[in-house]
DNA sequence: TTTTTACTATGCGAATTTTAGTGGTTGAAG
DNA sequence: CTTCAACCACTAAAATTCGCATAGTAAAAA
């Protein structure tokens, strides 16, 4: 579940943010108008949250030019109590839920649960890719029902990778997010641990759910 | 599309060589204030990324001289987070972003691409001509829906010729932006490369993307 | 101590990149 | 309308790079 939140304020952006990486979302955030009308049209995402008052181009906008551009992402807008009209103008535009600021996180939540449903997503804290399963609070990793042990080096690793399955992680977002290592550049640990999970988990299947992407790092892939 | 990282840390300098590279980018890296400022003059970069911190040459002074040698490529500044001062003389000496160090490599690598993107006037983050589809972030090539696969070397020149679409593009700016300096000139991988595309992209096409211009190079077709 | 885990080092094989060569086109000069 | 030379397209083979398996070392855990 990836979701998209644009929303200038530095603040209430990195509040947002952490509150979803929580709840075990993948978040991008974007601060402007044109910025975010972009990514969205870069990425895919399960949902989009989207300030009504930003800089560059007004939120209304950037849902109306979404919306042309034929992407169906659920959106949540968030507007000021007093911008009623705004409101208005933005469910008017296709937005499918709206949150007047100030607000709680929680409702929050609630909401985009709620759209994510409606959307079709499974609506759980665990991550999976097909009939691969990984739940962060047990750290427990299943394939088609099979328990699968992991080290943990192991597991870090398949969690980034299950959290950004479908995205080319180069060997460098995997050194940063993983390993934190000291900006060596020439060792090949990544290679060998993708090596080891690869035994563990894609061994003797049908399908491999790990690829490489040759000149640049690994993904995780659900479909074909 | 080619970048130049100025930057003296030889750690930090080569982790982003690594990412941008990885990003199929070519990439050249200097180390001190002088001799980055001698490569921004002679070679046509497509965007610079410039640590304020530098020996020999200030930063902001190499910023400056770059700008004042009617240089327009974009660049993109580094700075410490305690040198909030040096960052404003930056913007105002011509800098078109900024990131404070220590920064996600992600981070770096969101802004190099909006800058480059800004650059080329691109309305939006993917690339377009006709029903050819190139989407920077995930690195995916579609025509007409369907999906074809890339070696990092036809990506990259495939980016280049869509960036530039509807201008013709002389093998000497080709093998600049796209091949590694200090060139052999009497090779003829440009046009190998083009073969490769043109078999991938136009091979029993009705319409041919890619045109020869004799005696001059090739141009991606904008329009009709 | 034994076992497990994290990492390093090396060499093979396959994919990619480059070189080199052949033959085909184009367009201006005769 | 030819001829010729420059220019370009394409293929195949050579060179290079890159990923992967494997084995080995060191350190931590049991």
């Amino acid at each position: 579940m990836r979701i998209l939140v644009v929303e200038d304020e530095p603040k209430v952006a990195s509040f947002i943010r952490r509150a979803l990486e929580e709840e075990s979302y993948a978040v991008d955030v974007c601060g402007d108008g044109p910025g975010g009308l972009d990514w969205a049209q870069t990425v895919n995402y399960d949902l989009i949250i989207l300030d009504l008052m930003l800089p560059g181009l007004p939120g209304v906008e950037v849902l109306k030019r979404v919306r042309a551009a034929g992407i169906k992402t659920p959106v949540l807008i968030l507007t000021a109590r007093s911008e009623v009209d705004q409101r208005v103008k933005g469910l008017d535009a296709g937005a499918d839920d709206y949150l007047t600021k100030p607000f709680a996180i929680e409702e929050l939540l609630a909401r985009a649960r709620a759209l994510l449903r409606r959307a079709g997503g499974a609506p759980t804290g665990v991550l999976q890719v097909d009939d691969l399963i990984l739940n962060p609070v047990t750290r427990e990793v299943t394939r088609a029902g099979q328990r699968l042990e992991m080290t943990t080096k192991e597991y870090a690793l398949l969690e980034y990778l299950m959290r950004n399955a479908g995205r080319v992680l180069t060997r460098s977002m995997i050194t940063e997010h993983v390993w934190d290592l000291d900006f060596d550049t020439f060792t090949n640990v990544i290679d060998v641990y993708i090596s080891y999970l690869r035994n563990k988990i894609d061994k003797g299947r049908e399908k491999s759910l790990i690829q490489t992407v040759r000149g640049s790092g690994y993904m995780m892939r659900a479909d074909s």
